[in-house]
DNA sequence: CGATCCGTTGAATTACGTCAATAGACGTGG
DNA sequence: CCACGTCTATTGACGTAATTCAACGGATCG
């Protein structure tokens, strides 16, 4: 942990509504203020290896980081995108069964192993919030699944790129995207590669078309623009009739 | 519900120590009996149609059901395969946010949904089981994104009839599968393909090309043996190390 | 100013999909 | 019991989307 980690009060905690202890009274915060510690770690810092024990748990308060496996022969597939709020951590195991990675500067509200299992048996309103939070996840992820197994390379793009925008308002409280959005990119075009099943050259071709089609910008390496989010949709073979693109 | 379902009692139910009961204490158990009802449907049965309320929640306690989704276009994924002591539902939604269709005759050990909810409320001891599922279910998921992102058609035939393998087994209260296993394929080739995001056609062609390899026997259209569980395992990108397949 | 890293683009290859014909299973009725 | 129709699985020929291999370009940093 290093030393000018800022000491956030849940009361002002950016995540205070959205993380494992949105339901919580005060009274469970203040107990939950106890436990806690937080670490803000660089860009590339394993925050969890797969198979290896994880002595805590976590929410992400602030950055961002991808959840992934990596085969014996190097391919990689990441199973989950990190934002502010996500909790990072195997409840009932031990171990973690995923790679976790800092995909920039990040700062985790941290709870010791045992002492946060000790918390979630005791604490319904901990406990609830957890099942809440793990329910939406497994949605997230078999929705991940269609867009894997389903769709072509200019369709993965298209989802990825609505997904994170959607993401990111909600993460600032903001209402459901439309019309020209400024997305940022938290990942190299190889980690996109890797979360959407591509190579990297694919991803560059595919935004490359995307711009030529007149549905991105690209003003930088690690920002794209949507500039018709309806019409991206409908490339995410949203048709607009409310099925979920991821 | 058809006039002629067994009565089950929780006592001896066959999926008593893997479902949602698994933790309750014998008066739990007389509460959740006085709650359920059986419900045995024939194959094809949809159990729940995705963006449409569901007016149950239900463990699969005989036959086999698959949760997908189709996109406009007809593609179809499944994103999980259920087998007895699966649970069918979105609790805390109203709505499934997926097909599920019987893959055989099922028969189901169902809770009307406002009841289930407060049973959940009031007994930690299924809440706990509930988040204790949850968690196994989305690991799975993830496990499964990466064969569908990162894996060959060969891989996820041989990931597939493993996993298969494995559940087929651990239902049976067996220990690892090792050596020849006879797997029973709940479902047809097209539904194996939307299973591991493949065409009719690729299923069919790496089928006989498992069996060319002398991998596997196919004995009747729905079995296949498994003629040597190690060497599949290594196809499927397991070099033995121990990292799961699926 | 050169070295390194990351992204883009092009050309060739390949795994899987598509289209089409055939072959087995299975059920039904004669 | 066999003839027939239907449905599913297999196999072949061909097309294509994505990968692979390779060259190049533009940032960033010493």
């Amino acid at each position: 942990m290093t030393a000018h980690d800022p000491v956030i009060a849940c009361g002002n905690c950016p995540i205070r509504h959205n993380a494992i202890c949105a339901e919580c009274e005060s009274d469970e915060l203040s107990m939950l203020e106890r436990a806690k510690s937080y670490k803000t770690v660089p860009v590339g810092t394993p925050l969890a290896r797969a198979g290896e024990p994880l002595s805590h748990f976590s929410s992400l308060v602030k950055g961002c980081a991808a959840m992934s496996r990596t085969l014996e022969d190097g391919r990689r597939q990441t199973v989950g995108l990190l934002l502010p709020s996500d909790f990072i951590g195997r409840p009932g195991r031990a171990t973690s069964p995923f790679d976790v990675t800092a995909l920039s500067e990040v700062t985790l509200c941290r709870f010791e192993r045992t002492a946060f299992e000790r918390i979630v048996r005791d604490t319904p309103h901990v406990a609830s919030r957890l099942l809440t939070m793990t329910l939406d996840e497994l949605d997230a992820a078999r929705d991940w699944a269609v867009v894997l197994g389903r769709m072509t390379a200019r369709e993965k793009l298209a989802a990825f790129l609505l997904n994170l925008a959607q993401r990111q308002r909600s993460v600032r409280g903001m209402a459901r995207p439309s019309g020209k959005i400024l997305v940022a990119l938290p990942m190299s075009r190889e980690q996109m590669g890797d979360h959407l099943g591509l190579t990297i050259e694919t991803i560059s071709r595919q935004i490359t078309a995307l711009r030529k089609d007149g549905l991105i910008e690209v003003p930088s390496r690690q920002d794209i623009r949507i500039l018709d989010y309806d019409a991206l949709a409908f490339e995410a073979g949203d048709d607009g009739d409310g099925a979920p693109i991821a």
